[in-house]
Order: C-alpha cells, then sequence, then structure tokens
DNA sequence: TAGATTGTTAATCGATTAACAATC
DNA sequence: TAGATTGTTAATCGATTAACAATC
C-alpha cells in the first residue's frame, strides 16, 4: 500500500512488510528488557521466545532491516536497539496530542509507556469547559479552541482521539486540517482521512467480540437458539418475513439455553 | 489455525477465516446503526462504505456466514444484526473479569461499549489494599484473594488485564488456573497460556510506534544520523564494536538533526 | 422483462514456515 | 576444524480483489 519514495532514492528498507513493521515494537521491547540485563548478544531462537514468535519469522522480519546478526554467534543486543528503534522513528522525538479527557483520555495521559519511547505528550485536550483547566498526569486541560495553535506550534503530527464516538470524526477532522497526519482512534468510530493521513484504531469491544466468537467455539457449539442446528441451509424468506421471525427469535431466545459447562442468558446486544 | 469441532458436526460456519471474524464486529457495530434509524435494508455497496471496507470483501465475508442477502435488493438489516450477534456469541452473556484497577482498569470498568453488546462486568479486582473496596464504575473494587471464587460462581470466561506489565503473567496464570478461556491484555507483556487459551492484547505504545514508523517514512526519509544514507551494506564490524558504534551514535544524537518540516529533538527510547 | 445486486470464482497479492546453504 | 546460527529460498497458506454469472 504505502509507497512513497518521497525523499531520495529507495533503498531496501522501504519494502518492510506492515506485518514486519508490526511485530518491530515487540522485538524492541524484548531487545530493551535484555538490555537492562546487560545481556550483549541473543539468538533468534532466544528474541523470538521473548518476543512471543517463531524464529523464522523472526530472522525474515530482520532480513528487511538489514544484515544485522552475526552467524554462529546472534545478534548483538545494543546495536539491534538501536537499528530497530532508528528504523521505527524511535530516534525522534514524537510530539502528541490527547483530545477528549475522560477516563481513557486520562489513563492515556498517566500511561508510563507513553513517555517512554520517544513519545511526548504536547497537551490534553477537552471540548468541555467542566474539564479544561483540569490537571491531567501534570498538564493541564487545555480546550479545544487552541488545538490548532498547539498542533501547528509545537510541529504535532500524532492525535490521539479518546472522545465519544459522535464527536471522533469532527476532531478528526479538525487535527487534520491542522496538520496532523496520524491518528489513533480509540473511539468505536469509522473515520473517513484523506489520503496520506494513518487511522490506527484500538477498539476494546471488537477485541471482546473476537474472544466471544472463539470462546463460543471453545464451549462446544451447542444450539443457542431454537432451530440453530442445519442453519445454513434456511430457507429465503422475503426480507421482511426473515426480519419478523428474526424479532421473535431474539424475544424468544431470553434465559432459555443452558451449555454444557455454563449457565449465560441469552442476550442481545442494544 | 483453530480447528475444534468440539461438539456435533461440522458445519460450513466453522471455517470463518480469522480476517473475517475480526471484521464481524465492525459490520454489527454498522448494522446497528442502520437499524436505529430503522433502515429495512442495505446493499453490500453502502454497508461497506459505512464500515470502512470494500463492497466485494464484505460479500465473501458474508458468504461465509451463509446466503443471507437478496439478489438485486440487498441484505435486510434486522436479519443479519441477529446472524451476526449469534456468530459472534453475543445472543449470550459474557460475565468479565477486570484485573488491576488502576486509570485504565477505571476507565474500562467505565466503558459503555462494554455493558452493550452482552457483555457484563462481574467483577473488578486489585491487589492493592488501598484500591479495595474502592467503586468504579458503581461496582466494589475486591481483593485478589476472592479472584478464584468469583471466575467460578460466576462462569466468568473472559478476564481483561489491566495491571502493571510485572504483575500481568501471575494474574493471567491465575486467571487461567481459575477457568478463564479468553484473556484481553492491557499489559505490555507477552503473556504464555496453554493451549486452548485465547489471549489478544491491546498496546498503545505498539500502536504509536507503528504510526512513527510511517510518519517517519512520510517526512520523507531525511538522514537522521550522521551516516545512514547507505546503511543496509555496512560494513560487519564484531559485536562488540558495533555496540560501542552505536552507543557513540546515540550519545551523539541528541538534538542535532532538523527535519524538513519539522524540528524534533532525537530522542532514544529509555 | 430490465435493472440491481448478490454470491462465487479465479487471479493476485502478501505472510508464514521449514529447510538449508552460507559463514561466523 | 567443528559447531552454531544466520540469512535466504521456495513452498504453502491465507487474504484480498475484480469480475461476472446467477437470480431476485
Amino acid at each position: 500500500m504505502r509507497r512513497t519514495p518521497v525523499g531520495r532514492q529507495t533503498r531496501a528498507a522501504r519494502g518492510i512488510p506492515e506485518a514486519t513493521v508490526a511485530r518491530l515494537p515487540l522485538y524492541l521491547r524484548a531487545l530493551t528488557a535484555l538490555s537492562e540485563r546487560s545481556v550483549p548478544t541473543v539468538s533468534s531462537e532466544e528474541l523470538a521466545a521473548a518476543a512471543g514468535v517463531n524464529s523464522a519469522k523472526l530472522r525474515k522480519d530482520f532480513s528487511y532491516l538489514g544484515s544485522y546478526g552475526t552467524r554462529g554467534v546472534g545478534y548483538d543486543v545494543e546495536y539491534l536497539v538501536y537499528q530497530i528503534s532508528r528504523e521505527l522513528g524511535l530516534t525522534q522525538d514524537w510530539p502528541v496530542v490527547i483530545v477528549g479527557i475522560g477516563n481513557l483520555g486520562h489513563a492515556l495521559a498517566n500511561y508510563g509507556g507513553f513517555a517512554s519511547r520517544g513519545f511526548r505528550v504536547a497537551a490534553l485536550l477537552d471540548a468541555d469547559p467542566a474539564v479544561v483547566g483540569a490537571t491531567a498526569a501534570g498538564l493541564p486541560v487545555r480546550h479545544m479552541d487552541e488545538l490548532e495553535s498547539i498542533v501547528e506550534s509545537q510541529q504535532v503530527s500524532i492525535g490521539v482521539i479518546t472522545t465519544p464516538p459522535g464527536a471522533a470524526q469532527q476532531v478528526c477532522d479538525r487535527l487534520v486540517e491542522a496538520g496532523v497526519t496520524s491518528i489513533l482512534n480509540f473511539a468505536p468510530t469509522v473515520l473517513t482521512v484523506p489520503d496520506g493521513v494513518d487511522v490506527r484504531k484500538v477498539d476494546l469491544s471488537i477485541e471482546l467480540q473476537i474472544l466471544a466468537f472463539h470462546e463460543q467455539r471453545k464451549a462446544g457449539e451447542e444450539p443457542e437458539d431454537e432451530e440453530p442446528a442445519e442453519e445454513p441451509v434456511r430457507e429465503r424468506a422475503p426480507g421482511p418475513v426473515r426480519a419478523a421471525a428474526a424479532k421473535l427469535r431474539r424475544a424468544a431466545s431470553g434465559g432459555k439455553e443452558t451449555k454444557g459447562e455454563t449457565d449465560r442468558q441469552a442476550v442481545l446486544p442494544a
């Protein structure tokens, strides 16, 4: 996707796969721990175990960065820490704004891993006058009105959105307009951004739903309903009839079934 | 990966790809919004736009669930909400424990999207006597000692870990031992679990680092250091020499470089 | 019947993995 | 030199996408 030979000529490092990029922080964390224990070198096998991946994947990942290992020996911990840090852009300082200082914004402002790794909270912003002026993590909460001036004066390129879902797109638009080009979105909202802006999302509800899916599988696949047994080959009733049927099922599904090892009530999301 | 024909015979739905499972919650969210606006039917094109994916992917995803659409018409919103909810296991109620009631645990306990979608906070747990007894989101914080009895008596199968990193594995072990088989980990720790236990992780620091990587790319790839230009073809000095060189570079890299459009200080993660 | 839209096919792309030659 | 471990190859697997026949 990303194909941005903006600067000078493209070097090998340009083509690092997304899946690899997403694992570099894991390797870096494991390496940092080794570094703190003054471990001088580490093999792909050991490091992979510490990072929770297999060693073939790790070596493949590192091969995109260059040949930083020594055959028969392993990797120099300090050197790798430095190379990965540089590859990830962590040899710079990245000022970040957090917009929406509710419970979650508060938690993030206080998050330790934030300050390390080169990320610095440039400002906390909120639209609520009752919150503005309060202090979180030693920083004053400032009003949304200051968003543009802060982003510009402090060269903020990363914004974190922890607003209620209804405000997220609007906040996102303002951040982008002001010059932010990377957004980490904690609001359960699909954000629309122009080309060149990256959005990553963190969504508790989605993670839980994925876990629930697998949990249900593990629980043994008993019927959760009256007639689910041969459900894929269901008859094709016209839409409205189906909807009515669904409603009936929903109404009927309250607290009926009992799973083998559990006894959970049937509940549909609101 | 997951191949668990635990219950009776395997039906088509067994083989839903992970990537599809991860998108079902997105579709469900978009459908719920349509449902609330009383929209009766939706095309793959419209729904895909609302969920932020392309329509071919959406149709492919839905094809794993069954044939729930009507050619020439689209999908019945209510019916799809029901089918996806059931597929994800959301027609049941899932009691969840949150362990570690710091800022983040607090925020999660208060998170609205938690209570909807069938997830219910069964208990908040903390090891710190100073926190135990306090109230968060209307629930008392209980002591870790009660973990086992709560998990067993309330049939909790999902645990959320929001402890400091040092405590995460230990908490994880206790959860698993008590019977929890799905874990959502917010601590920046690689958790080791037995087969049959699912772990998903949410890691702010990793997300920010991935954004920083792309941000750096966008910024145009100027040298962040003295000699990075032909860095992939670097000479292969033996480990210790490399490490020393790296340290030199680290020491030297403080506040030197100036990017084209930014002026950030060079900082290495702690 | 004509128009619309699904469900599926097949091609392509990207990620994972095992195996092993290269080489320290 | 012998043992260890990297870096790379090639096979496999899974995910994405465009296109279109099926069919409402």
